[in-house]
DNA sequence: GCGCGACTTTGATCAGGATCAAACCGGAGT
DNA sequence: ACTCCGGTTTGATCCTGATCAAAGTCGCGC
């Protein structure tokens, strides 16, 4: 059992049986540039709340989430924080280029990275577009899902923050397991209400409520304290602020 | 006069002799590479308050901000309005790969823009690496400002708000004049109080009312009601809420 | 079972900004 | 000179979400 389970991980760890090889940086690489990045890559793991790197640690590696949840985020010297951003399974964690870290990096869940020596990484990139015309289109997905939360942080009020992100969560969970969402479906919340507010820009207490309140107005069904039924996806989208995309295409 | 004029703005439309050249996203061009750039470009000018380009607008050219400000917001069918970044000189427009805009562009003073087809570019960006990277160098600083900005919007108070922005403001100025800001130097604000209201995700009374307040404090000094005059850098960061790089540097 | 600690909910009160409303300022046009 | 008008300031009041405080829930080790 104990040797199946080591030949299942070591199978995961090589590049052509690799979950995220299709979206990750490293989607657009022929095969012979995988063997080389084979060479320089190597996997780390994290237990749920250790930090990964800290803002302005000197970085010696770029990195691939490859399984878990991992919060990019920042801290004010009075305690305040802000979290920056979710890293999600192929998501990228570093810069090439850039010597010292910006924002703090923490597993959110357990976590398994492929990191990338930094030098050698950027040695390959100038010498295969590949990497970097992936990394160019990451990039400018992720400056778009941050100037649409910047919206969310600066002008929805908390119950719309909360709609915001339950929507986000189901429909990610959704294209995770290939279904479109749906109404009925359900699924666990990966943040504590602490992160969850670190996230929108809340407090902890007010989260709790505007969840409360989502529930009360039969928006949101809860089973536990981490298990959310979504009855209608139409009703949590009203609740957005956002303009209904469906309403366009029906 | 008026043909002494014309040959001016004709000098500047050349590549070589561009404002922008060292900073842009054709910053890395060779001499023939520019050469070609030259083929499929063109200029356009807007006046202060005109749209450059609405979200869902089908984006046929992709540009460069030559002189002027344009802003990149957003709007909630109720009106509610976020600003998701500022584009000033050399700042790139658009998207090569994506079809229609995410956002509004509006040119908030008068404003040329050096435009390039969007066809074309995108296959001068395959044929021409240099291209590529200064635009990737160039999306990880605008996400590293988004993310620095998420925190302004998220946690900071109004006070610390409308201090980071004059902060921004005055850094920006004095680089763009070659020096280093300095004790006593002034400049003229480029916003409205609504647009830095949308731009920090506040009203337009609250900028006002924070302005008067900073000013009553002695941080600020006011010579109409667009010229700002710093007295001290030092006691404006202090207001920021930012750690204070300069203790560090000394 | 018990107690402990992490996480969550709920309550009471407070305050920072929003909202509503009115007045003010300064430049352009007549 | 005058009005007009966009931009700005200031005042009064309201309300959302923060803060302070306490109790509730759940899983886990003993």
């Amino acid at each position: 059992m104990k040797m199946k389970m080591d030949k299942a991980i070591a199978d995961t760890k090589e590049c052509w049986n690799c979950p995220i090889k299709h979206r990750a940086v490293c989607a657009r690489c022929e095969p012979e540039e995988l063997t080389h990045l084979e060479e320089i890559k190597y996997y780390r793991t994290y237990e749920a709340g250790q930090p990964v790197i800290w803002a302005g640690d000197h970085m010696e590696f770029v990195a691939s989430v490859v399984t878990g949840i991992a919060s990019l985020s920042q801290t004010m010297e009075d305690g305040r924080t802000q979290m920056v951003g979710l890293l999600l399974p192929s998501d990228f964690i570093g810069r090439p280029g850039r010597e010292s870290a910006p924002f703090d990096v923490v597993a959110v869940s357990d976590l398994t990275v492929c990191c990338f020596r930094k030098k050698p990484f950027e040695e390959m990139m100038v010498a295969t577009p590949h990497i970097g015309s992936r990394l160019l289109e990451m990039t400018l997905d992720e400056l778009d899902s941050a100037r649409e939360w910047m919206l969310l942080l600066g002008r929805k009020t908390a119950r719309e923050k909360i709609a915001s992100l339950l929507a986000i969560i189901a429909r990610r969970d959704a294209s995770l397991k290939r279904h479109t969402p749906k109404d009925g479906m359900s699924f666990d919340l990966p943040l504590t209400r602490e992160a969850m507010a670190d996230y929108l820009g809340l407090t902890l207490e007010t989260v709790s409520r505007q969840i409360s309140a989502l529930k009360k107005g039969g928006v949101i069904e809860l089973d536990g304290k981490r298990r959310v039924v979504i009855p209608s996806l139409e009703a949590l989208n009203d609740e957005t602020g956002d303009d209904h995309e469906d309403d366009l295409i029906h």
